[in-house]
DNA sequence: CCTACCGATCGGTAGG
DNA sequence: CCTACCGATCGGTAGG
């Protein structure tokens, strides 16, 4: 039911969109300038916005993918079943998985500063995902199955720092599958460094 | 022997340093414009200049300051005594210190995208750095008193990773002292979360 | 002659 | 999708 097109083939607005979040993440929100963006799709400035209506536009939507993302994984993690041990060793994978499928979105989210109102929205449903990723881990601590001794919002921040320090060099197409960089990601994070460390209670 | 001032007392360098290291945390490098940096020093635009030769000037600076700091960190661990496993968990030790003492210039560090050739320099020396951390790693496992079933180039990655996470939640002032959150990291990354782990080999 | 600035404006470029 | 522009603001510098 699509009519077809008329003029230049061009550009639709998820390529805009896809060119917009690898020159973000390239050069910085601010570093990128429309110009910039126009040079990169090969068309001039003014055509971008008949894409999208502006540059900030581009941000939050990059932003929602991240976070829809996100927010369906502890979602879910959250009305699982199975033990708090088992919800949150899913979630850490989970995160691996949405972190490798959605990582140019998700650097960006990682970085928001909230230099403006899409940003600051942006900080908040992402403080809220926080917020039930450490609920997760309390509940495991709780249960006995992960260490009391340490506070579980300081190790859910570790554990999930650990995940999102993937996306500072993780590339796609790289020499480890997501499923191995998952499995290496819950090893090192549930038994640790040590050699000989067993791989479960 | 310094001279006595005359005229306002004003800012030295190291103030409009200081300054301008908050600011480009709180927005971003190409977020923050010279005018903001003055505003924040209750000065005008012109007299920034006064002090420093421009605004990259102090982007430099403030990455030095970060990467002086990291270089003597792992020249001192690869030249200390002891084994490969020891000089690892003082440099993950270490590297919580750094992070923690100077932590404004390493976010900034943490975060730049080599924009510019005073970027690229500090891309490259951070690489001679996360190189000689995976040495460590490396040697600890061909020493076998780290786990050697995973690349030591990746175990490196997720362990700096966990550290670097600390610049996007710790503040000067918390409730814990530089040393417990690095027994806590160390911790979590040498013995991982399972309850009960034992807190060495 | 100095340090420590200010009011005004430079040539270019930003998002739109 | 382009040429031709706008209000404003950028990093940096002039004379005093």
């Amino acid at each position: 039911m699509t009519q077809p097109r008329r003029g230049r083939p061009g550009h639709d607005q998820a390529a805009v969109l896809q060119t917009a979040i690898d020159l973000f993440n390239r050069h910085g929100y601010e570093g990128t300038s429309m110009g910039d963006l126009a040079a990169a799709l090969g068309v001039t400035k003014a055509a971008i916005y008949h894409h999208v209506p502006g540059k900030e536009h581009l941000l939050a939507q990059a932003l929602d993918e991240a976070l829809d993302e996100l927010d369906a994984l502890v979602t879910a993690a959250a009305s699982a079943p199975g033990t708090a041990y088992e919800r949150l060793r899913a979630v850490v994978r989970g995160a691996v998985d949405v972190l490798v499928a959605h990582q140019p979105a998700v650097t960006l989210l990682l970085r928001v500063r909230g230099n403006s109102p899409v940003e600051l929205d942006a900080l908040r449903r992402r403080r809220e995902v926080d917020a039930r990723l450490a609920d997760l881990v309390r509940a495991a601590a709780a249960e006995g199955s992960v260490r009391a001794d340490l506070d579980p919002e300081l190790v859910s921040r570790l554990v999930f720092g650990t995940v999102n320090s993937l996306v500072e060099w993780h590339r796609p197409g790289g020499e480890l599958t997501p499923d191995a960089l998952a499995d290496a990601v819950t090893t090192v994070v549930f038994d640790g460094l040590h050699a000989g460390a067993g791989p479960e209670l």
